[in-house]
RNA sequence: GCGUUUGUAGCUCAACGGAUAGAGCAUCUGACUACGGAUCAGAAGGUUGGGGGUUCGAGUCCCUCCAAGCGCACCA
C-alpha cells in the first residue's frame, strides 16, 4: 500500500460516500494529499483532507473525517484509522502491506519513480546560453547543472525535452570579442572594452595558426572579420566540449546569427506589425510591449536601422513555436530578471499566453567566497573559476550536485577555500556511499548463499525499516514535484534522506547472518529491501546526472 | 526611487498552508574483535530579520519596515 494508493483510495471513497448520499454534494479537492507524519505515533500515513475539503461541503472537518474513516478501515492493508487533532486522518498500515514496496521497486527496476503527469507535452528547455566570448564560469555551470537536470526530471514524467542552447553570435559583444582577438594577435593590449585573459591570447593563436592568409597584413575591418569567424567557432568548441565533460549535451545549438541570416527577424517584425503592435517614433520602430504588462515599450529596430537585441529574440521565440513546442522554458540568471516583463509581453503580442506557451525562470547567482568573505570575479586576481576549474578540483559529481541541491530561488555561496581543500563534505559523497553500500551487503549476501528466492514483507517490520520502505515509497511523487515545480533541488534532498535511513537501517537490521549462524527467511527478505533501496538510489541519482558507483 | 529575488541553528542550505521547523558541516560525548567507520547513537545549537493582518492552522499567503543580491538603454 503505497501513498499513491492511499490517495486514491480516499478519492474514489469520497465518491462513493457522496453518490450514496452519506456525504454532501459539493466540489471535492482534485488533489488528496497523503503524507507521512513527523510523528511516528500518527500512524504510517496521513490526510488533511478533512480540513481541506469539509467547508466546501458545509461540514466541520471531524464531521467530514467521522464519514470518512469507516470507509476506509474497509480497506484491504489497513489496520487502523484514527482521527486526530483538528481533524487529521491518521492511517496504519497492516503487517506486510508497507514492506510490498520492496517488490514493487525491484519489478519496475529503473522505470520505479517515472510517471506520466507531463505526457504528451512537447517542451523546449533553454539554459545556460553563455555568450561565445569566453568560458563557461561558474554560474553558467549552475545552469548547466540544474537545466540538465531539470530535463531528466521532466522526461522522466513523459514529456518530450529538446535542450536548446542560444548562442549570441551577433552583434556588440561579439565584435569585441573579435577585436580582442586581433588585438591579442597583434600583441597589444586589449580593447578598453574588450576581453582579456589567457584563453584571448590562446584562441588568438589558435586563429593564426589556423588561418593560411597572413591575417595580420589584411585591413583591419578584414582581419577583424577572420578573427571573429574563426574565434566564435572555437570557443564554440570549447564551450561545448566543456558542457560534454560536465555530462550535459543539448539537443540545439541554435545560433542567434542565422535568424538574421534566414529573414527571420524581418518575418517577426512583420508579423507584428500585421498585428499592429509596432509603431514608429523618433526614427526607431516600436513594439508596443505597455500594451501586455511592460513599464515601457521597447526599440525593435533603432533609429540608426541596427536591430535592437529583442528583435532577435522575437524572432526566436517564434521560431521555437514554430518547431511545434508547446511551452518554451528559459533558464536565465538573476541579471536577466529585467527581461521577463518585455518576454512576456512578446508572447501576449503573438498570441500566446504568457507563462503557459512562455515560461521563464530566474535562478539567482553565485557568490564567490573565500572563509566566508565575499571574493568578486575577476580575471587579474585569478579569482575566475570556470566550469572546467571546478571539475578539475571536485569532480564531476561533487561539482554537479553542490550546484543542483539548492533552490534556484538562493544565492548560492561557493568558498573557494572549501573548494582548495577538496574536503569530503559534499553530502554527495553520503548518498553514492549509501548506494555502494548496497551493492556490498548484496554482494556479501550471494556469497553466505542470501538470496531473493522467498520474501515476506510482515517481517519488515523494525522501526528503521518501516522508515526506510516509507521513504522509498515517496521517490515517484518527489520527482512528479520536482518535474511539477521545476525544482530538481527536491531530488536531491529527497536522496539525502533516503540515504540516510538506508544507512540507519543498515546499523540495525543485517542482512547476512552472524557468522555460522544460517540463512532464514528474514535475511532475504531483508535482501529484498536493500536492493529495492539500491535501486532507489541509482534511479535518483540518474535524475540529477550524478554517477551511482558500486564501491568507493 | 521603481521592479525582482532572498533573509530559517555558528556555516551552507531544506521544509505541496499542516501536528513538536529539519539535514549536512563545525563543536562535545559515545559505538560490541558483527554485512565497509565516507557509517551510526546522543548532546548542544532557533522569538524562521522586526511589526501587523488573513484562518481551524503561517517559515510559507497579504501589508509594512529593515537588510542584502540583481535589474531598471535606441547595450547585448
Amino acid at each position: 500500500m503505497t501513498p499513491a494508493e492511499l490517495a486514491a483510495l480516499i478519492a474514489s471513497s469520497l465518491r462513493a460516500l457522496q453518490s450514496a448520499g452519506a456525504l454532501p454534494a459539493g466540489e471535492l479537492p482534485s488533489d488528496v494529499v497523503v503524507e507521512r507524519p513527523k510523528n511516528r505515533e500518527h500512524g504510517d500515513w496521513a490526510t488533511n483532507v478533512a480540513m481541506q475539503a469539509s467547508s466546501q461541503l458545509g461540514l466541520k472537518p471531524r464531521e467530514f473525517a467521522e464519514l470518512l474513516a469507516p470507509e476506509l478501515q474497509k480497506a484491504d492493508g489497513i489496520a487502523k484509522v484514527e482521527i486526530a487533532g483538528p481533524g487529521f486522518i491518521n492511517i496504519t498500515l497492516s503487517a506486510g502491506a508497507a514492506g510490498e514496496i520492496a517488490r514493487i521497486i525491484l519489478d519496475a527496476g529503473e522505470s520505479f519513480g517515472l510517471g506520466d503527469s507531463l505526457k504528451g507535452q512537447n517542451l523546449n528547455l533553454e539554459f545556460v546560453s553563455a555568450n561565445p566570448t569566453g568560458p563557461i564560469h561558474i554560474g553558467g555551470t549552475r545552469w548547466a547543472a540544474v537545466g540538465d537536470s531539470l530535463a531528466r526530471v521532466l522526461q522522466s514524467q513523459g514529456a518530450k525535452v529538446t535542450r536548446e542552447y542560444y548562442f549570441n553570435d551577433h552583434g556588440a559583444q561579439i565584435d569585441r570579442f573579435a577585436r580582442s582577438l586581433l588585438a591579442a594577435a597583434r600583441g597589444q593590449e586589449a580593447p578598453e572594452d574588450g576581453y582579456s585573459g589567457a584563453y584571448i591570447d590562446q584562441i588568438a593563436k589558435q586563429v593564426l595558426a589556423e588561418t593560411a592568409q597572413d591575417v595580420l597584413s589584411l585591413a583591419e575591418e578584414q582581419a577583424q572579420e577572420v578573427f571573429r569567424a574563426s574565434g566564435v567557432e572555437l570557443m564554440f568548441a570549447e564551450i561545448r566540449q566543456s558542457l560534454h565533460d560536465f555530462g550535459v549535451d543539448f539537443d540545439v545549438f541554435f545560433h542567434e546569427n542565422s535568424l538574421y541570416e534566414s529573414g527571420a527577424v524581418e518575418k517577426a517584425i512583420a508579423r507584428l506589425r500585421d498585428l499592429g503592435h509596432m509603431y514608429e517614433l523618433d526614427g526607431a520602430l516600436w513594439l508596443r510591449t505597455t500594451e501586455f504588462g511592460d513599464d515601457r515599450d521597447r526599440v525593435v529596430l533603432k533609429s540608426d536601422g541596427e536591430a535592437a537585441y529583442i528583435a532577435g529574440d522575437l524572432a526566436y521565440y517564434l521560431d521555437k513555436r514554430g518547431r511545434g513546442f508547446d511551452r518554451c522554458i528559459y533558464m536565465l540568471g538573476a541579471d536577466h530578471h529585467g527581461y521577463v516583463q518585455r518576454m512576456m509581453a512578446m508572447c501576449a503580442a503573438f498570441g500566446d499566453e504568457p507563462n503557459v506557451n512562455l515560461e521563464i525562470m530566474i535562478g539567482q547567482l553565485v557568490n564567490l567566497v573565500r572563509d566566508g568573505q565575499p571574493v568578486r570575479m575577476s580575471k587579474r586576481a585569478g579569482t575566475v573559476v570556470t566550469m572546467e576549474d571546478l571539475v578539475e578540483i571536485v569532480g564531476v559529481d561533487a561539482a554537479r550536485y553542490a550546484l543542483v541541491r539548492s533552490s534556484i530561488n538562493s544565492m548560492l555561496d561557493i568558498d573557494l577555500a572549501l573548494l582548495e581543500k577538496r574536503t569530503n563534505d559534499n553530502p554527495v559523497f553520503y548518498v553514492q556511499y549509501a548506494h555502494a553500500r548496497t551493492k556490498q551487503v548484496a554482494n556479501n549476501a550471494a556469497s553466505l548463499g542470501v538470496d531473493r528466492s522467498e520474501f515476506d514483507p510482515a517481517l519488515l517490520s523494525h522501526p528503521s525499516e518501516e522508515e526506510l520502505l516509507a521513504k522509498l515509497t515517496e521517490l515517484p511523487r518527489v520527482v512528479a514535484q520536482a518535474a511539477e515545480f521545476r525544482e530538481p533541488h527536491r531530488v536531491a534532498r529527497y536522496l539525502e534522506e533516503v540515504a540516510g535511513a538506508y544507512h540507519r537501517w543498515y546499523d540495525q537490521c543485517r542482512v547476512t547472518p552472524m557468522s555460522g549462524a544460517a540463512a532464514e527467511t528474514i535475511h532475504r527478505s531483508r535482501l529484498w529491501l536493500n536492493d529495492a533501496a539500491g535501486v532507489v538510489l541509482r534511479n535518483g541519482l540518474s535524475l540529477l546526472g550524478v554517477s551511482a558507483p558500486e564501491r568507493m
